[in-house]
DNA sequence: CCCCCCCC
C-alpha cells in the first residue's frame, strides 16, 4: 500500500491523466454521491450510484461504482471528503450522453484503491467557471453551466407515477429570482437538505445545470449529473454572501423582489387591459399601478372557461354557453384568474386617478353580476378618495 | 455494465 507521501508524488491533474492510463493517482472532492439505483435492461441487471469529483484545477470528472463496488466502497467517496484515487480505468465518455468531462469518466476495477486525505482539494480555482444568473440569462435555451447564486426559498415535492421535483427559488446581487426545478434524487435528497437550511439563506453553487426557458421564462432545471454546492468556499461564492449581507442590513426582502420578466413588462393604465385595447398573446406580459381596494372572489378565485377560446362562460344548469364563440353548448373547465406579481410600490402611496376610480366602479359592477363577494364589497363604501 | 434530461 503507498504511502501518502508517494501517492502525492504520483498524482496528475484530471486533465493530464495519459491515454488508456491504469496507473495514474488522481486526488479529487467528492461533490456528489446519488442513490443508489437499480437498472434492468436486456442485457444486465443491477444497481449503480454516480459519484462527481472535482481536482484541485476545477475539473470535474464522473465515476460510476457497479454492484458489489457500491458495497466495497461504501464508506469512501463521501460528499465534501478529497480522496486519492489509485489505478482508476479512464474510459471515453458516450457522446449519447451528457457527462462532466467532454472526454473521460472514470471506472473502478478489482485494483482501484481509494485513500481518504486530510489534504483537502482547494475549491479556490473552481470558482473561475461559475456564472451569475444574469450572465446564464444570456445563454440559449438548453446550455449546461455551473450556476452561483442566493437560496430564497424551497416548495415542496411533487411527486407522480413517473418522476419527482421540487422547485427552489433562488436570486442574486440585483435581486433577480430565478426558480430552480431540482429532478429525481436533487429534489428528494438535496431538497429535503435545502428545505432545513432555507432561513440562513446559503449560498448555491449548481454545478452541470441546464438553461429551461419556458414561455418566454427564464428557468434553471437539474440534470442527472448535476451537483449541488451549500456555501462552497470560494471568492465569487464569497463575494455573493458579502453582497446578501449587505441587501439584508438595509432591511431588503431578497424573497420578495419584482422578476426580470416582471420589470420588463410594458406599464399600461388599468382601463387599457379592462377595455380590451391591447393587443392580446399568450406571452405578452403587462403591468399597471394601482390601489387594491377589495378582493372580489376571495373564496372562489377562478372561472368558468370556454376550452375552444378560453373566454368565461355562463353556466345554466350544466349546459355552457359561450358569447364569444357563439356556441350554446360548449366544453369548459375551471381557470384561475392570476396576477403572476404583486408588488409594493417602494416611493410612495400611488395616487388615485380618476381614470382608476372608473375602473373601482367597473369592477363593482362585474362582481354585482356573479360572486357570493360582490355581497361583501358593496356593505363598504369603496375606500377611494373623490378628488 | 448506467443514461429519465422531464413539469408547469
Amino acid at each position: 500500500m503507498a504511502t501518502e507521501s508517494e501517492l502525492a508524488n504520483q498524482t496528475v491533474p484530471i486533465n493530464k491523466i495519459p491515454k488508456n492510463s491504469v496507473d495514474s493517482v488522481i486526488r479529487v472532492l467528492v461533490i456528489r454521491r446519488g442513490s443508489i439505483t437499480p437498472y434492468k435492461n436486456s442485457r444486465h441487471e443491477g444497481t449503480y450510484r454516480t459519484i462527481i469529483l472535482v481536482d484541485e484545477e476545477g475539473i470535474k470528472i464522473q465515476a460510476t461504482l457497479f454492484n458489489k463496488q457500491i458495497e466495497t466502497w461504501k464508506d469512501f467517496l463521501k460528499p465534501n471528503k478529497s480522496y486519492y484515487i489509485a489505478k482508476g480505468r479512464y474510459d471515453r465518455v458516450n457522446p449519447n450522453y451528457s457527462s462532466v468531462h467532454k472526454e473521460v469518466e472514470l471506472a473502478f476495477t478489482d485494483n482501484t484503491v481509494i485513500t481518504e486525505t486530510d489534504h483537502e482539494v482547494s475549491t479556490q480555482k473552481f470558482s473561475d467557471g461559475f456564472l451569475s444568473l444574469d450572465a446564464a440569462d444570456n445563454l440559449p435555451n438548453g446550455s449546461i453551466l455551473d450556476l452561483i447564486c442566493v437560496l430564497v426559498s424551497v416548495n415542496p415535492i411533487i411527486q407522480n407515477a413517473t418522476s419527482k421535483r421540487r422547485e427552489i427559488v433562488v436570486t442574486n446581487e440585483l435581486m433577480e429570482p430565478t426558480i430552480v426545478t431540482l429532478w429525481g434524487d436533487f429534489a428528494e435528497n438535496d431538497g429535503a437538505f435545502l428545505d432545513k437550511l432555507k432561513d440562513d439563506k446559503p449560498i448555491l453553487g449548481l454545478c452541470d445545470v441546464r438553461v429551461s426557458i419556458y414561455k418566454g421564462r427564464f428557468g434553471i432545471s437539474t440534470i442527472p449529473v448535476s451537483s449541488v454546492l451549500i456555501n462552497p468556499i470560494f471568492q465569487k461564492a464569497i463575494d455573493l454572501r458579502a453582497c446578501r449581507e449587505i441587501i439584508e442590513a438595509n432591511n431588503k426582502d431578497i424573497t420578495v423582489a419584482p422578476t426580470k420578466a416582471m420589470r420588463r413588462a410594458i406599464e399600461v393604465p388599468l382601463d387599457h387591459i379592462l377595455d380590451g385595447l391591447l393587443p392580446e398573446s399568450q406571452d405578452s406580459m403587462y403591468k399597471f399601478k394601482a390601489t387594491i381596494v377589495d378582493i372580489l372572489n376571495k373564496d372562489e378565485p377562478w372561472y368558468f372557461s370556454c376550452k375552444t377560446c378560453r373566454k368565461k362562460v355562463r353556466v345554466i344548469e350544466e349546459a355552457a354557453t359561450c358569447a364569444n364563440c357563439n356556441i350554446d353548448n360548449v366544453e369548459y373547465a375551471m381557470r384561475s384568474l392570476i396576477a403572476e406579481e404583486i408588488h409594493q410600490l417602494e416611493d410612495q402611496a400611488p395616487v388615485i386617478l380618476e381614470e382608476e376610480v372608473r375602473s373601482v366602479r367597473k369592477y363593482r359592477k362585474r362582481a354585482k353580476k356573479t360572486t357570493n363577494a360582490a355581497a361583501q364589497i358593496n356593505q363598504k363604501k369603496p375606500k377611494v378618495a373623490k378628488d
